[in-house]
RNA sequence: GGGCUUGUAGCUCAGGUGGUUAGAGCGCUACACUGAUAAUGUAGAGGUCCGUGGUUCGAGUCCACGCAAGCCCA
């Protein structure tokens, strides 16, 4: 043992002492070796897949979150003697990198290729890809988080990318790759469509202001006659081609007048939408009633007239999703601006409405900027919504429609609604939906082999596997796998110009050979170089040969970044073009750990490629945890200010803390509310407790020179009962322990070793056995303390270890025997041995521990102070519960030494009220009268002997029934004159009636007590001895016939003399007695 | 509109399989201890366990319907 005091506790370098053990000893790369130490026998490994973080911006709190799981099941595991490899990956595509990029250079999406080539444009995202890397790994480093970095995988790996090609590929031989256009969520802001999990990042669904209109559709041939459509986007109005109703709704045409023109007309809606739209019946007239389905086919007039539209048009469909909760229960429908009215176009063959651009591309009224095309002339170019592209103009674009709609007498209604839309999650501008032609993957066609395989995943909590993720599942849309843009993985797809031919390629090997049929069919001027970047540009500019000798063009897309995280269990090996076994040892994962906002992020796209390709899982066990927040419960955000910088809270608390702290405080699953004081109550009780118990021991220990030996073990059942117990609580502990770990439950870890610690060790074995330590001799006695403690000690830093690996890491060193490893993290998690598990001494301790609180609390009620003993404690005679105090010596011994009294008593004149053990009888055959022994008990309530049993009589039985002691609870109350207490079953008396000799003893103790602190006062060793000087005073003599020997044992006075006068004396002032007394120290 | 989660002391949160006195920490009040001491302990006050019904001898716990908040999706 080397004896260390961590009593001013310096996290920062105990941390970085701990780092430099660790970085000199290889710790990390020792605990990840395949064979267990000492043999050749190979281990079982646990596989861990690392999610990959992208490191183009700065790691927050909830990282060290995520990471802390992480990190203490892969310790853990590790422990427990599985070979645990822990690889780092990096997400390195994607939009953020490209619109950080973007920022930096001042650009937008439509200047690439024009002000920057498409080439120094990917070389800037390149660069900064890894911008934040070094405070990723700075963070991962101070937290403790044992991943090996040296060598990441990086998803814009040339060999990553190939291996995504092959995916690709397999998937597109499976049929399961398609071409679609489909109205997909767009953002003009960002110049790209976005999937389904980009639209689910939190935060996206946005309260906001927009402008509604009620539109007065003109019907056809009917003049006067209007049908009243309802619209939150008044800017899809000019690609209007339907209005919708829902067949079995009832509607009603009224007479009214049109509120802005006042004019009479007569208009058409749902009829239970009447009372929202007119403030009083005066207000109209009705005419008529019909059904929806009734006036499907009829005709109206176009709104506008700015591009020819395509019959059929302009009439009345009908759909099931029209609701008549708002508007007016008819829906104007635009299929090039909506998902639902893209499905109804295609029901009824609406052809869209698009005009021709510049290049002969089909687009909508709206271009990708999100402007209006020129053919919408009133409009022409100006934005639909604010997109933050120019200033802010007078009015939105939708109130400009309005008010024009207003002046040509066709607007019926217009307000601000409130409703929440979609927003980008990177712009944080709006969104629109947009017609768009993407490769898809048609997970829709596997739901059910992904909900089947989705019930193999245990998932931590499980309601996120059943219920989120389970839902998501069963409501999967085909997965948009294409992204118009420049820096990812570029999907591997060529067609001829007349997309007829498709090619779709899975191996390097094989584009170079694509290549080379191109060079000779003369398409392509060169040969697939060497050392060639798959990337664009330069892929884009191999034009391959189809098999009809058509030139093939790349499809100028890239992959969605999901795609590459879901790919990274393949990906990181270079499946299958190498390390096959790797691939195959390491496949499907053990474990994984994510936050929620990766349900439908990573742990879909895992799940989903896993499953489409071989109808396998990928991970078997995934722990979910929840947001971080800040105090208040709000959510962190740079805009709000609320966030927090965790190497900062690293530095302040300690990695340690933290990390228990974070893992500790919720259920999992549950966000948590960070909170630094909370935090810092961590710190200071459970740690701070845990260190002075540590120091406690070492501080006697190296006094004593305590040396722990495996050879010269004091057997646990002959030490002194209390270290048994403690030994029994321990393997209890360790057991416990164990099962949080092995079902994921890392918050209960830390519960039961935070009430450990503090409850049972500190609170109850240190408070009662410190005398042990500093007592003068060196016998067994002491020794079982010392080694109990030991014992106690370095479990507790085994068991610790994966959450708390610095900490425990010094205290196993301080601990440590030569022959153990070197590290915490090399020894084996213990295990609880179940030959020292005593429960009945679990029990009684516990009774022990009850009557010295009740004992407490009586004399705090009758304020004696617990240094004031007293006579004697009672207990009821007959009640077999106090058996064990009697019984064992050590027990009751307990009890006189905490509370200060003389003996234990047997109380015999006690009166007993019954009351049914619901419990045990609810478990047991007399549960069916239960109501009759309740209404019994509730009248006799006391009953003679209530501890051997009672009989109850059972009216419709004739009968009587026997309930045994164990089925009753028995309250005693003493007879008057005791002072006494109870509490559930106990009961318990003091006898407060204070004798000459315990007055006397108590004032001995007051006085030995001032003694002591003039010694502390004169900074005296613990050893020291010392000439006590006292003046004369009756009260003094009278005491110190029978306490002398007491008060020269306790305060060390070897000599002692009483003085007429004193020179320099201390007064002390004990019960109203003043004694004036000087202390020297003697030279040994 | 749908799904999931949450609702327990002033605050932050625990509370397998239903059991009659619902816990912890912090905060507050009072006190004690004094060689673990820049530490520690004890006690007190503080609860309609969101509401309403139901199942049951018995519901914080199970069921149903609500209410509120959060997240996700239409």
């Amino acid at each position: 043992m080397k004896y260390i005091s961590l009593s001013e506790i310096d996290w920062k370098q105990l941390e970085s002492e701990v780092q430099e053990f660790w970085k000199k000893e290889d710790i990390f790369m020792r605990s990840q070796s395949s064979k267990s130490p000492g043999s050749d026998k190979e281990k079982e490994s646990f596989v861990f897949y690392e999610g990959p973080p992208s490191a183009n911006g700065i790691p927050g709190i909830h990282h060290i979150m995520g990471r802390s799981i992480k990190d203490a099941f892969c310790r853990y595991k590790t422990m427990q003697g599985y070979s645990v490899v822990r690889h780092a990956g990096w997400d390195t595509h994607g939009l953020p990198v490209e619109l950080q990029v973007e920022k930096d250079l001042g650009i937008q999406k439509s200047d690439i290729g024009k002000t920057i080539s498409v080439e120094d444009y990917n070389k800037k995202c390149r660069e900064a890809v890894m911008r934040f890397r070094k405070e990723w790994e700075n963070l991962t480093h101070q937290m403790g988080f044992w991943i090996n970095m040296e060598k990441p995988y990086l998803t814009c790996d040339k060999n990553y990318i190939e291996t995504v090609w092959w995916l690709v590929q397999t998937l597109y031989n499976k049929g399961l790759l398609y071409r679609g256009k489909t109205i997909q969520p767009y953002s003009p802001a960002a110049g790209t469509a976005l999937s389904q999990h980009e639209l689910n990042q939190p935060g996206c669904y946005k309260s906001v202001k927009d402008i509604s209109i009620i539109v007065q559709f003109q019907r056809k041939e009917k003049h006067n006659e209007y049908l009243l459509a309802w619209t939150t986007t008044p800017w899809t109005l000019s690609s209007n081609q339907a209005l919708a109703v829902h067949k079995d709704i009832p509607y009603l045409r009224v007479k009214t007048q049109n509120p802005y023109t006042q004019k009479d007309i007569q208009v058409y809606l749902a009829e239970s939408t009447l009372p929202g739209l007119f403030s009083s019946v005066q207000d109209y007239e009705i005419i008529e009633k019909i059904q929806g389905k009734d006036m499907v086919g009829w005709e109206y007039e176009p709104l506008f007239s700015y591009v020819p539209i395509p019959k059929p048009s302009f009439l009345i469909v009908e759909d099931d999703f029209v609701s008549t909760e708002e508007g007016t229960g008819i829906v104007h429908i635009a299929p090039t601006f909506g998902a639902d009215d893209a499905r109804i176009g295609k029901k009824y063959g609406l052809s869209g409405v698009y005009v021709k651009d510049d290049q002969g591309e089909q687009i909508p009224l709206v271009d990708k900027m999100g402007r209006f095309v020129e053919e919408v002339k009133d409009f022409a170019g100006r934005y639909v919504k604010d997109f933050g592209f120019s200033e802010p103009e007078k009015e939105s674009t939708d109130l400009s429609i309005a008010l024009h709609l207003k002046k040509q007498g066709k607007a019926f209604k217009i307000e601000k609604h409130n409703h929440s839309y979609p927003h980008c999650w990177r712009t944080d501008k709006p969104i629109l939906y947009y017609p768009v032609t993407s490769w898809f993957l048609k997970t829709t066609q596997l739901k059910k082999e992904l909900s089947q395989l989705n019930k193999e995943i245990h998932w931590h909590p499980p309601q996120v596997g059943k219920g989120r993720f389970g839902n998501w599942l069963e409501n999967l849309q085909d997965w948009n796998l294409s992204r118009t843009r420049f820096w990812g993985s570029p999907l591997p797809i060529w067609m001829t110009e007349d997309q007829q031919e498709i090619l779709c390629i899975g191996s390097y090997e094989e584009l170079k050979q694509e290549v080379h049929k191109s060079v000779q069919a003369g398409w392509q001027a060169q040969e697939l170089p060497h050392d060639f970047d798959p990337h664009r540009p330069y892929v884009d500019e191999l034009i391959l040969c189809s098999p009809k000798g058509k030139p093939m063009y790349r499809e100028q897309e890239v992959l969605d970044v999901w795609f590459d995280s879901g790919a990274m269990p393949y990906a990181q090996w270079h499946y299958p073009f190498e390390n096959s076994e790797s691939f195959e040892k390491n496949f499907p994962a053990d474990f994984i750990a994510e936050g929620i906002d990766q349900t439908r992020g990573w742990f879909f796209t895992l799940h989903a490629l896993s499953s489409l390709l071989w109808k396998k899982i990928s991970f078997k066990n995934v722990v979910v945890n929840g947001l971080v927040l800040d105090k208040k419960g709000n959510k962190m955000s740079k805009r709000w200010g609320n966030t927090v910088d965790p190497l900062e809270t690293l530095k302040t608390y300690g990695a340690d803390p933290t990390r228990w702290y974070l893992m500790g405080q919720v259920s999992p699953g549950e966000n948590v509310k960070f909170d630094a004081e909370q935090l810092h109550i961590v710190q200071r009780s459970f740690f701070g407790t845990l260190q002075h118990v540590f120091n406690f021991f070492m501080l006697y220990a190296e006094i004593d020179a305590f040396y722990y030996s495996r050879s010269q073990t004091l057997p646990v059942d002959e030490r002194e009962i209390i270290d048994q117990w403690l030994i029994s609580r321990l393997q209890r502990l360790i057991a416990e322990v164990t099962r949080a770990y092995e079902n994921y439950l890392i918050h209960q870890v830390i519960q039961q070793i935070q009430s450990f610690v503090l409850d049972d060790l500190s609170n109850w074995y240190i408070r009662l056995n410190r005398k042990r330590f500093w007592q003068g001799q060196k016998n067994e006695y002491k020794y079982a303390a010392y080694q109990s403690l030991y014992e106690c000690l370095k479990a507790l830093t085994a068991i610790m270890a994966p959450i708390a690996p610095f900490l425990t890491e010094k205290m196993y060193d301080a601990l440590r025997s030569p022959e153990d490893a070197p590290s915490v993290h090399l020894i084996p998690f213990p295990k609880a041995n179940n030959t020292w598990v005593q429960e009945d001494l679990n029990k009684n301790m516990r009774l022990v521990q009850k009557i010295c609180s009740l004992g407490h609390a009586l004399r705090k009620k009758h304020q004696i102070k617990v240094r004031q003993p007293l006579s004697a404690l009672s207990v009821p005679a007959s009640d077999p519960i106090y058996n064990p105090l009697f019984e064992n010596k050590a027990l009751s011994e307990l009890i006189l030494s905490e509370l200060n009294v003389k003996e234990i008593r047997r109380e015999p004149h006690v009166q007993q009220v019954v009351k049914p053990h619901f419990q045990q009888i609810g478990k047991g055959p007399h549960r069916k009268w239960m109501k009759d022994i309740k209404a019994y008990l509730e009248s006799h309530p006391s009953a003679p002997n209530p501890e051997k049993g009672i009989h109850i009589p059972i009216p419709k039985q004739k009968k009587n029934l026997f309930l045994p002691p164990e089925e009753l609870i028995i309250h005693t109350l003493f007879p008057p004159g005791h002072q006494h207490i109870s509490e559930a079953n106990l009961s318990v008396a003091l006898d407060f009636r204070l004798s000459s000799d315990l007055l006397k003893e108590g004032w001995a103790r007051e006085f030995v007590n001032r003694i002591q602190h003039l010694r502390k006062k004169q900074n005296l060793d613990v050893d020291d001895k010392i000439h006590l000087y006292i003046q004369e005073h009756p009260q003094i003599a009278s005491v110190w016939t029978s306490m002398e020997e007491y008060i020269r044992r306790e305060t060390q006075a070897l000599k002692y003399s009483f003085e007429k006068e004193l020179e320099n004396p201390f007064c002390l002032d004990i019960e109203k007695t003043r004694v004036s007394v000087r202390i020297e120290k003697l030279s040994p």
